[in-house]
DNA sequence: CACTGATGTCAACAGTGATGCGAAAATTCA
DNA sequence: TGAATTTTCGCATCACTGTTGACATCAGTG
């Protein structure tokens, strides 16, 4: 008896709606189902997988992300508010950006992105043959580490908590013979904040973009 | 009836051997208790959680990586040659490596890691207040991008070689007029390899610790 | 109106991590 | 030595997962 007709985008909607509230329970079937009052094997009749569902989500993702870097920008800008957007939708939405940065989406999304990395890439002035090579490391440096801070994102508060405060904890066991560098600069090493390591990462890798442009042309700015 | 007494050590250890051989079942408490010969419940008698046991084995994938570094390196090349071993090992351990990228082990593994990444970027001439930065910009890149390629070599072979010929299947289909520069580049993008990625990735990360280097002191080099 | 294809419901399957109970071995102590 | 205690495993069980197949019901077509 079906109450209604669902489309696959139903679906999607529903898995990002539970994807943002990052509940201990997960995402999972039957709260998909639940979400849209419907028997968690409905899911299955518009995804063929686990896996295929995942995608769709997280090529979704992608164009969130996207969607939002201000169009205006000079290249190196546009690329790294791409960068920051990416980690910050995928860590928005951890259930998804935690499972899906080693797969090709291969939607519109994951298109879109592409071709746009790429444009930036080539207007910075990086030579023609040296384009794919810089925006394959760019994107999946950034897919990788969005990806580890959105499973980062998915612990429980409490374990997070005793994460974060470990370094602090091993100022005060670990033995300074053992462990000189350690003892030296754990206080340092507590004091830094993941957004910090982002934006570090970004300008390491715009920085070696840079270093690749054409020198040839002089028009680029 | 105990027919021996296990200890948390052989446990890591049937685990590793289960993770090195990526079938396709996965390293679930079944498989390391059929490997030991014992009830899988038995896992749990030595470790509270799954994730326990995941940091424990976790931490001894940082010993292989890190003992395998030639000791008698400069500075750079140990930063280098311990990012591959730690990608190379989340590979061979694909099950493992694709899951521990965002915890903190707190094991001998990781601390031994910590001090040897911190005292390679002091050796190489960061001034003492950066050295702690860099050195977490270095780890959780090198981390998240090595737990992104272990989950790729998870994926099953049929599924992997799909999405490495997605970029030539995208060729003959992607409309050149809305993806002008992916019509441009799809044949260079298809072409780069995970290898040179790493590759280029680390020379990125180490081209930035180099530019931040102390001018005043030149006993370096 | 009947027919067909799509879509949801329900029950079932094997598999997972985890827990509580009882038995047996290993260890400790007298 | 022998008794007491602690450790550790086997077994049964739980709730949960993704996935499948049989069945029911709806929408749209001729």
């Amino acid at each position: 008896m079906p109450r209604r007709s669902l489309t696959p985008d139903d679906f999607v909607e529903a898995a990002l709606a539970i994807a943002a509230r990052a509940e201990p329970d997960g995402l999972s079937g039957r709260v998909i189902g639940d979400e849209l009052g419907v028997d968690r094997s409905a899911v299955w009749r518009h995804f063929s997988d686990r896996d295929a569902l995942l995608r769709a989500v997280g090529d979704r993702l992608m164009q969130l992300a996207l969607q939002q870097v201000p169009a205006n920008l000079a290249p190196r800008e546009r690329l790294r508010a791409a960068g920051r957007n990416v980690v910050e939708t995928f860590v928005a939405y951890p259930y998804v950006g935690s499972q899906i940065a080693s797969r090709t989406l291969q939607g519109p999304g994951e298109m879109a992105m592409v071709e746009f990395t790429l444009d930036a890439i080539r207007e910075i002035g990086v030579p023609h043959d040296l384009v794919a090579k810089y925006q394959r490391m760019l994107a999946d440096t950034m897919l990788s580490y969005a990806s580890m801070r959105a499973a980062l994102a998915l612990l429980p508060a409490d374990i997070r908590a005793a994460d974060e405060q470990a370094w602090m904890g091993l100022y005060a066991t670990a033995p300074a013979e053992q462990y000189p560098a350690i003892a030296a600069h754990v206080f340092d090493l507590a004091v830094v904040t993941n957004d910090e390591i982002l934006d570090n990462l970004i300008n390491a890798l715009l920085a070696v973009v840079d270093s690749v442009i054409e020198k040839s042309t002089g028009r680029e700015e």
